[in-house]
DNA sequence: GTGGTCTAGACCACC
DNA sequence: GTGGTCTAGACCACA
């Protein structure tokens, strides 16, 4: 896979973790891949799949069974989204109203591009 | 002045002289405060300052006439705008959209909140 | 049961065994549980139980018939008391001290505190 | 500097500090010594240190002027009392409770200990 | 097998 | 100079 240089791959990681969640595809209470598995698909060292866990853990979002592997905590679903939430009004929408104003782009364009993009969205949703 | 910490200073510094040459704080072809001037307002090192001027010198939004000092370009606003614009629809949102998406946040209620920053824009915009 | 993650399993298990013998749930020479069904009773890895048994074994506080089962020592309780008062004494306490001192924690507090659940242990132990 | 080997040593770390902090010897608003120096000093890899500030930053103990350094934080001495007083009251208290009750030991033989501990510790304060 | 800790060493952006 | 990220590889306790 493929990394954004933006941004530490850890949080990249723990990032698409959390959507994975959110889109149920590691359940609630289900284990997640190891470490070294989910290291070797991603082609990044153990170590910072580690890293990306060990965030998780912090949020409470991933549990760990000891010996057994960690785990996707019961109300994850709802840590992740509150916790995406808040840094999304407290950080990207200010940002955005800004450029917005700033660059004098009608809030309806925006409208419309992201009708377009919802659409987009469900028909790969179906292929997947 | 406090800057955020998820992002470089120099990089917000850019952005800072770019807003006051949109709103037209720093008119075009006019001098703008030497590095070390606007170090000490902004309380930070003037080499800071220097490398957002010299990224802005790249993105000739800003050119230096030796010896008297760095001046904004006579198509400054517009290259500003365009470069921002760019980056905005590029980077910006994609981003966005993918978190509205996932959050399932509508975008009446955005729309609804960016009319009530445009106000408070307005009316600050007035007193200031 | 549920265990603290601080700690390894085990060793929580050999202390819960110890307790047992101390109030007398567990008498001397009498026969335990076996791993299997002490593990199905905590929930854990019969290995588990296995280990925290092997640890007992190894202070002569248990004793194994092979072929029979694990049995309680004779002078089980003195050695479980002997062996926790001296890790007690040489651990606990010295962190604790450091802890009271450096948090202004007076020992008065904690005195009153522990007349407290003093009077709740004895009135929990009328009812089992 | 000689660590236990029954905590990770980035947590004994990120005591040590807080311990620091707690009795003044590294000042509020002041810059602490960098990962390489302390690495050195404690004969500990940076990454380690590194782990231990990491943990300090996520509390608000420490913050971090980039390319400048690590600083206490204003009120890191309410915030390291609140955080030790919290797990101390959590974990030891009930802990500590139960081993005195299981083996019988009193109050009072506690207190006389602590009377010596804390005139040990003024004594050794005066030297320092 | 699992997560976790630690080291050594490299590289980076930032100030 | 600073913190931060990442890798590679070792070792460990735990289950």
């Amino acid at each position: 896979m493929e990394f954004k240089d933006n941004e530490p791959i850890y949080v990249q990681i723990a990032a698409l973790v959390c959507e994975k969640i959110i889109i149920g595809q590691w359940p609630t209470g289900q284990r997640i891949p190891s470490v070294r598995d989910l290291g070797v698909e991603l082609e990044v060292n153990p170590n910072t799949v580690m890293r990306a866990y060990d965030f998780l853990q912090t949020l409470e979002v991933l549990y760990n069974k000891r010996g057994v592997g960690l785990f996707v905590a019961d109300d994850a679903v709802e840590k992740v989204k509150a916790h995406r939430k808040q840094e999304f009004v407290a950080q990207y929408i200010p940002e955005f109203f800004k450029q917005l104003f700033l660059l004098d782009i009608p809030m309806e364009e925006i409208a419309r591009q992201y009708e377009a993009f919802k659409k987009e969205q469900e028909s790969t949703k179906i292929k997947t």
